[in-house]
DNA sequence: AAATGTATTAAACATCTGATTAATACATTC
DNA sequence: GAATGTATTAATCAGATGTTTAATACATTT
């Protein structure tokens, strides 16, 4: 299958976007920088494909939601509530942190759109957080048992979310306390270990209710 | 005490540099908001009094050492490591959470340090993050008991930071999935969460170790 | 009272950025 | 082969931003 040469300036396009909105955030990005990347394609560009910078980036995002739909199954595949927590902390992790540049690239956006929302941030959050929040928080009342509380179910997902998100966001911080560790070769050991403290973690919390209830 | 009208500029200007960088990041941030925030002040006010924007955002910087240093005496009195990881932990809370606007906007601005790195960062990790990574990694040293690795360590060390710090950066999503939920109310009940959670999560990752040495 | 130093204001400058326009080259169609 | 539509380039625009300069007001000192 070819494409068009303009098909192909658009592909260039987009994935230099992916790469420098992933480095810089949507802010900090600038078309020129986007075009240079994509091998001196003119500024004109992403206005004559994408209409705008902002459009550009919206498809961006479009191409997200596909790509994390992808994972999805293998999570709901699962029968027992802790073949699904390790699913998701598997996947999360794979996404995250395999040494796929693109994947990787794109979770950065990700992360960015977290810590300095776009525009965009409400479908964002409707299309992909929302019913992906619902199915944890069922999943971790399964965990907890009868007595849990909403409260209880709800921090618990912080507690594995903050865990999963943490090198993403504070990789400029660790990177320079733990030179020697690199995120892409390790991203095994960390889903186990993040698995293995979490289930202590719900077990203690857990307890601790039904300590606390008798 | 009292303030000569120029001191009382730089204090309004200060103040109002730490609110605009806190909500729109540093390089989000313009003088020019930052000067009308503090109450119609000029607009050469900012080179006037700190030399740049840059320079402005380093004295900021060396405020939140200052603030944090504060929390290190409460934290490293306690004997035993549990008591010590529980001073951590809700220290932090504290620090991130209570609803003491300028507190939680120095976070802001840390927070916003990890994700997006003025050139400043490598002096902020020396002088703030090193020095008490040293001192966690000890102390989760002494929680894991003999058989712990450097690697176990680290690897709890970063699943307690990734709880403290999820709402700090996740905020914008977390909000718009749980709107009625609020950090400033509910720090205690979260610190207290994380306590019990990482305790659970320690013990399980000790025992998995102890399990595989035997 | 004059002189000096500090504080404030207003205007302008230089740069960067997203977007637009006009012109040109290329390919396809009729 | 002319006409039409598509793709690319170059030049320019309008707005925002950090910084600078010049002018003015105020306070203190001599």
């Amino acid at each position: 299958m070819e494409f068009t040469p303009a098909e192909n300036t658009r592909k260039k396009l987009l994935s230099a976007a992916i790469r420098v909105f992933a480095q810089k955030g949507y802010r900090d990005a600038t078309v020129r920088e986007i075009c240079k990347t994509a091998g001196s394609a003119n500024i004109n560009s992403i206005n004559y494909y994408f209409g705008s910078k902002a459009l550009l980036y919206r498809e961006i995002l479009e191409r997200i939601f596909a790509e994390y739909d992808t994972y999805d199954a293998k999570e709901t595949a699962q029968d027992r509530p802790e073949d699904r927590l390790k699913a998701f902390i598997t996947n999360f992790c794979i996404m995250l942190y395999k040494e796929d540049a693109a994947a990787s690239d794109i979770t950065a956006i990700f992360v960015s759109e977290m810590a300095h929302p776009s525009p965009f941030i409400e479908e964002l959050v409707d299309r992909y957080n929302r019913p992906r929040m619902e199915r944890h928080l069922h999943m971790f009342r399964e965990l907890l048992g009868d007595s849990a509380t909403d409260d209880m179910a709800r921090d618990c997902l912080v507690s594995v979310s903050g865990q999963l998100l943490y090198y993403s966001f504070a990789w400029p911080v660790f990177s320079r306390l733990f030179p020697a560790y690199s995120a892409g070769k390790a991203y095994k050991e960390w889903a186990e270990h993040v698995y293995q403290f979490s289930m202590g973690g719900i077990a203690a919390i857990k307890q601790n209710r039904t300590t606390k209830g008798e």
